[in-house]
Parts: C-alpha cells; sequence; structure tokens
DNA sequence: ACAATAGTGTCTGTTAGACACTATGCC
DNA sequence: GGCATAGTGTCTAACAGACACTATTGT
C-alpha cells in the first residue's frame, strides 16, 4: 500500500476573557513551524483514541490541562499543501471553556490569549480554520445554549446576555433576551441560589444552570 | 512511525425521483462487506486528488457517472470500530443530483435509489452518516437554496415548491413560500421563458434559475 | 430614602400563515 | 365560458424590539 495520507486533529479553544472573545494558541515544540503560536493540535493516536473527539479531548487535557471540556466538531480540513510534510487531513474541534477553569490550568501560562481581530501570522491553514470556527459559533449561539459553556455552572441571566453579547458582538434587548432564552427552554434555575449582592450590583440575581444533558463534552450531530 | 490510520470519504448522494427524497447506494465490489449495498466512497487518493472535495469528486465520477454535482462535506466520522480494517476517519459528503442527471449516467444501472425510511442493513456506520446528512439537508433546506440543487438549471416556482416539500417532508404555504424565496434573493427569473402548458397545466409558469454563484460543485464553510 | 442592578409588563412594528382573489392558457 | 394551475393581495395571529415600569438589595 502507498503511503496513507496524515491524520491529525486541531483544536480552536475559545473562551471570555476581560469581556472579550479571545482563543488560546500554543507555542509549537516541534518541526514543523517550531516556536510558532499556532492551534492546539497533534497527531491521532490509534491506541489511545476511541475516536476523533477522544483525541481532542487528549489533547486539551495533554496540552492544555483541561477536562470536562465542551468540544464540538467543526470540519475537516485536508489537502495537499496545508502541511509541507504530505497530504494531510485534520479533523478540526471547537472547544469552549470558563476564564477560570483556563486560569486555573496547570499549563496556563503556556497558552496564549489572543483575541480574533488580534491573531498573528499563523502556521499550516489555522487561520481558515478559526474562520470557520467563529462563523459557526457565533451563527449556532443566535439559537442555542452555545455561549453558557463560556460561563461557570451557574450563572445568572444577566451574565449570560453579557455573553451573548460578546460572542455575537452585537448588544441585545434584555426583556426579549430572557424570553427567547426561556422560551429555548435550555437553562433552568437553580432553587435557592442568588448572586451575592456587592456594592456595585445592589439587587441579586438569581442563578440558573444549564439543563441536564451532556455538561461534559459531547459531539452533536449539528 | 506506527501505521496511520485509514482516510476514506464517504458521500450521501440525494435525489427526488417519483415525488420522494431518495439517496443512491452502491454494491461494494470490494471487501470488506464485499457485494452490499453501501454509500459511494472510496479511499483518499493523495496523488490524484487536491483534497478531500476533490476525492469526493472523483468517486461521483468514477463510481456515479456524474460531474458538476453540488457537494459539501457534512463532517467526519471516526474511529476504531466502525471499520473492520482497523482505526479509520471518513470524511462525509452529501450530494445533490437532479433525477435526469442521475438518469442520463452511464452507472445508473449500477445504483440503487432508496427512501430514507425504506433503508436496508447498511455495513460500517453508514446510517449514521446518512441520519446526519438528512438533518442536514432538512435543516439547511429551511434558510438556504440547497433543495434548487435536486432540480435542473431552469425551473418553476411551483417545481421548486414541491421540491421543498419533498424535502422537508411537510406542505408549504404557497404565497409566504414565494415572499420567503424572493426575499432570500437567490433566483431569478429566466427573461422570456415559460414553461409549455399542457392539458393537464393550463397556465404556463415563470422560469427561474439560481442566480450565479457556484452552480457547479462546491465546498461551503457552513 | 436612594442608588444600582434585576426582572416584568405592555405597546408596537414586522413577519409568516391562511385564504380568497385574479391571471393565463387550453379545451 | 369552463377548467386547471400560476400568481397576487389582504387579513390576522404570533413574535421580537423598545421601553417604561416594578422589585430587591446595601448604604
Amino acid at each position: 500500500m502507498k503511503t496513507r495520507p496524515i491524520l491529525t486533529v486541531d483544536v480552536v479553544l475559545f473562551t471570555v476573557a476581560q469581556g472579550r472573545l479571545r482563543l488560546a494558541l500554543l507555542k509549537r515544540k516541534r518541526a514543523p513551524f517550531e516556536g510558532r503560536l499556532a492551534l492546539i493540535g497533534g497527531y491521532v493516536h490509534p491506541e489511545d483514541d476511541r475516536d476523533a473527539t477522544g483525541a481532542a479531548l487528549r489533547l486539551l487535557a495533554d496540552k492544555a490541562g483541561l477536562t470536562g471540556v465542551f468540544v464540538e466538531q467543526l470540519m475537516t480540513f485536508s489537502g495537499a499543501d496545508r502541511d509541507p510534510r504530505g497530504w494531510s487531513a485534520s479533523i478540526a474541534y471547537y472547544a469552549l471553556v470558563p476564564e477560570k477553569d483556563l486560569a486555573a490550568s496547570p499549563a496556563a501560562s503556556d497558552l496564549a490569549l489572543v483575541a480574533p481581530d488580534d491573531l498573528p501570522a499563523l502556521p499550516f491553514d489555522h487561520d481558515r480554520i478559526i474562520a470557520a470556527a467563529l462563523e459557526r459559533l457565533r451563527g449556532k449561539s443566535a439559537y442555542s445554549s452555545l455561549p453558557a459553556f463560556l460561563l461557570p455552572p451557574r450563572f445568572t441571566l444577566p451574565q449570560l446576555k453579557a455573553t451573548y453579547e460578546t460572542v455575537m458582538g452585537t448588544p441585545l434587548n434584555d426583556s426579549a433576551f430572557r424570553r427567547k432564552i426561556m422560551d429555548l427552554g435550555i437553562i433552568e434555575p437553580v432553587p435557592e441560589a442568588k448572586s451575592p449582592a456587592t456594592a456595585a450590583q445592589r439587587r441579586p440575581a438569581q442563578y440558573y444552570r444549564l439543563k441536564r444533558r451532556a455538561l461534559t463534552a459531547f459531539d452533536s450531530t449539528v
């Protein structure tokens, strides 16, 4: 048999930090493009990985020190020219992680958090992968609970609204947002749980959480 | 280096025939599952294929005798268990083709046209791939011109409406359909072109066509 | 009482569905 | 003129944005 194509996985890891949507890049430790910032990626390990999603989760654990992250397959980028090593296919994923989880990771210091507008020049076709991930994240956020995965397990509606606004880049109407999010039926109030009141935020807010289904990583068909 | 995973491409080829949505399956000519009906698929050929989309188009040309088909990447199915040959990844595509093109293909007699409700037992995880393709086709049809690729280059609005209804499986409101399709701005009337009137269809209908952009195969990011 | 944010109720403009209506061709 | 399908106009109900209003806390 002739040599098979290279098969890799790349993960676009999103978070919201300092009020902006950012993605985590990592300095490559090996050739090609050693030392350059790039997406979190690596080879599929057929012995270790149950499937490509498993490979994505392993990469997030090994290289970013993260477990229990939301990941979803984006699409596969392939071709003869995208990798100097030869014909390759990269199964791309995007992942959403709360800022605190990132900060608490043992690998936090390795990660460069950059806003999509401030991307450096990236190796391979990682700029195309990021563009596709952004488009998917924004498109899907409009009618799903996606941005909630950028928040801690318990969050208030004002926090959730702010996260949607950060992801989408547009301000939202308050009452319309509440109506829509409740109609979607994807979150539920946490009984008896209100956010602490502070000097700045007088009235406490009700805590909500995503309704039970995969709070952990999962792979959806859409 | 350890052995690399198997990389294949599979295509879910849709058409509308006898008023129903159908997909084309092909008898496998090689092991594993020789002689069984399955999706149109095969190995990626790094020497021949520019990228995975190129491989999908090559497979459609070689195995189904079709060129100029609309194809779009669906997602990639991977894992240790889906193929008896070992850890594999299949980059799945779906394709839309007018019934007449299929009938005119030299390979027409090789293709089995089956409705999604009447699928035989399929090898690999082809049932999952088909389920995902159906969900994508239906989901995306609601707000795009996708179903138009199931029709000839020139079509009437009643034909287009019937195709949407066949794909979605639900009846549509006539005037709302016209409004929406015109608002989307994806089709335009063919000047001076009306369908012939018949005994059954007294009044001729205006022909429309998709507005110029990729009428040929293309690969979109969403 | 007041400041500050959380949360609700209501008005209004836009849009999608229902459906009656008109238009065009062949017999 | 009648029939069959193409295509349009209009009424209405559902929904999203705007925004004023009430609610709840700490000082």
